[in-house]
DNA sequence: TTGTACGCGTTATCAG
DNA sequence: CTGATAACGCGTACAA
């Protein structure tokens, strides 16, 4: 641009409002430190000058960007979006702005060092299971750094670090007991992938609740799957392919369930007439998925709003990162077509 | 954090090195400057060190912050996510981070202020078609500030504004004109929200293509929408409560279509034994609804990826803002389930 | 090829 | 209540 003009400073408006920068200073940041008269001077000749803070300056000053950096495996995926809008949001009332990041999960230390370590972002809101919090943290503790993070996914939370989560073993074992009420007994799981060596959560809630109902576990029922509709039409397959089917399925999510139930139709068979499938999530789609989708609602938008504001005070030190909270969201059955209640003759 | 040990510095890793400050500066950002000799040791001592660079410092010195901000209206619909994904992935390759934005339409002036004036962020992918970017420059020019920015939604494009779009008038026209070729004359539009003041383009088409085939235009079959859900099930009962329906329905996105077909089915009415329905976009969803949505494709990620690469380009001077390019890229039809040919009995 | 020294725009400390 | 001044960590003339 070629008529670009030298963006006022905090010295272009001490000097118009005739006070030193200092003052000008006071006023942005604690103004109740400074008379009215001068204030209301010093006001009129920001508004005059146009001047914005210059956040880079501050930054360097401060040793605080006011920036909170997110990390979700896949941002494509509905359900995380829905989360991001409402981080950005509960962000932006407290003042901080949202950096966003993807598929970093390959070499942490390097990105981490490029975000946290580089006053580009003050703290870590992790949607992504495939990252270990506490590998961060450790990683964090040998290079004497301060990190704070907040964790929030399916898997269960890491002792050391805040999180916010919903009960995914509970909630998937409320689903497979919907099904159970329903009559079936033939019970398959869609599972989600398995994420830092250790179990996956949904899958927990599967088992225990068929064990503690003395159900089989048939292998063949069991799939694995990773979250998304590709996923769940090769489920949909492997099963097509079996001699005996089960009667309903617990998907580990509502992408997958789609997929699924897709998948299926392609090989005629129909849900819920020949079998019944539940989700996990709620995503948007799932009301007007055809047949809408019986799922467990996860409260998606309080877990961004919850998890952000614990990261901004741990930021702001009203809360500890030592001795980290973990809070833990309730998930809802939200009952709708895809699930149908087994007849007497067993179909 | 208790042991928060101070983060290295580049003097720090110069006292290291045995050289100065300046030298561990050219090492980082132009090594061919200094003799292999000495290179290698700052090499040695940055990793020694575990030094990484502070952008904040960085920013301040050299004026840019290099972030890119992404506005859009809401990232919760997956049209967008998927950009943002293919704009992340984009900007990090060229070492940029992405700041997000939502829900700044009210206040232009204000947050404009707030991330580009303030060292936030060097540039703006504007997705958000409630905001006019010539306001923007205007604004800009007013203030005498450098503004990049380049705009990416589906309202004709700024002359003054580098943008980068699908065709949508004749994206639109061609969806139109598939109907035709089914053998539909009785055509109806599910249209988007009109914003700035500006018509909107998929209805010109819509328009446009109806024209040209000499068909008239029926008001009762041409309802206002907002490229959502409940937008499309709304519809769906203006349409049920009609005495002369429509034989098929263009939408103007896939959200509004799934919602207009669940509602229709709500009401008895399926698609596409009674209705057909064209939607636009191809969202992932399209592919496995039931029915399957015949859509107009958006290069999305395309989208996304030349969006940001010509916004850096413009911030790295390589590209003059002021003399602005236009993209645009096609739209594909892609032919699935949801719309059928008319039989000779004209149902 | 390398080093010295200054300034980017803030905030915090210390006097007054 | 206000002003002078010293950092924060980096890049870059300019000099050697």
């Amino acid at each position: 641009m070629v008529l670009t003009r030298k963006t006022p400073t905090i010295q272009d408006v001490a000097l118009r409002a005739q006070v030193s920068s200092a003052t000008v200073s006071r006023v942005l940041s604690a103004p109740e430190r400074v008379s009215e008269k001068t204030r209301e001077r010093v006001n009129a000749a920001v508004r005059d000058t146009g001047y914005s803070i210059n956040q880079a300056a501050r930054s360097l000053r401060m040793k605080t960007a006011r920036t909170l950096l997110m990390v979700a495996p896949n941002i494509g995926n509905p359900f995380y979006s829905v989360i991001l809008d409402a981080v950005i949001d509960e962000a932006q009332k407290r003042g901080y702005g949202v950096l966003v990041g993807t598929n970093i999960g390959l070499d942490p230390g390097r990105w981490l060092t490029d975000y946290l370590l580089s006053t580009r972002a003050d703290g870590l809101l992790l949607f992504h299971g495939g990252l270990d919090p506490e590998d961060l943290h450790t990683f964090a503790r040998e290079e004497g750094i301060s990190l704070p993070v907040v964790a929030s996914y399916d898997e269960p939370p890491a002792p050391l670090v805040t999180s916010v989560v919903t009960d995914n073993r509970a909630a998937a074992a409320r689903a497979v007991r919907y099904l159970m009420q329903l009559g079936h007994t033939k019970i398959g799981h869609l599972a989600g992938p398995v994420r830092n060596n250790r179990p996956n959560e949904r899958l927990l809630g599967f088992e225990e609740a068929m064990t503690a109902a003395n159900l089989p576990l048939n292998p063949a029922w069991i799939l694995p799957g990773n979250y998304d509709q590709p996923g769940g039409i090769a489920a949909a397959r492997a099963i097509l392919a079996l001699t005996e089917r089960p009667t309903a399925m617990f998907c580990g999510n509502d992408e997958s369930a789609f997929g699924f139930i897709h998948g299926l139709r392609e090989g005629g068979v129909e849900c819920p007439r020949d079998i019944s499938v539940i989700g996990f999530d709620d995503v948007g789609q799932a009301e007007i998925y055809h047949p809408t989708l019986t799922t467990m609602r996860q409260p998606r938008e309080d877990l961004g709003r919850v998890a952000t504001r614990r990261l901004i005070d741990i930021i702001e030190k009203r809360e500890t990162p030592t001795d980290p909270v973990h809070v833990v969201l309730p998930a809802e059955l939200i009952i709708r077509e895809s699930t149908r209640a087994l007849d007497s003759s067993g179909r």
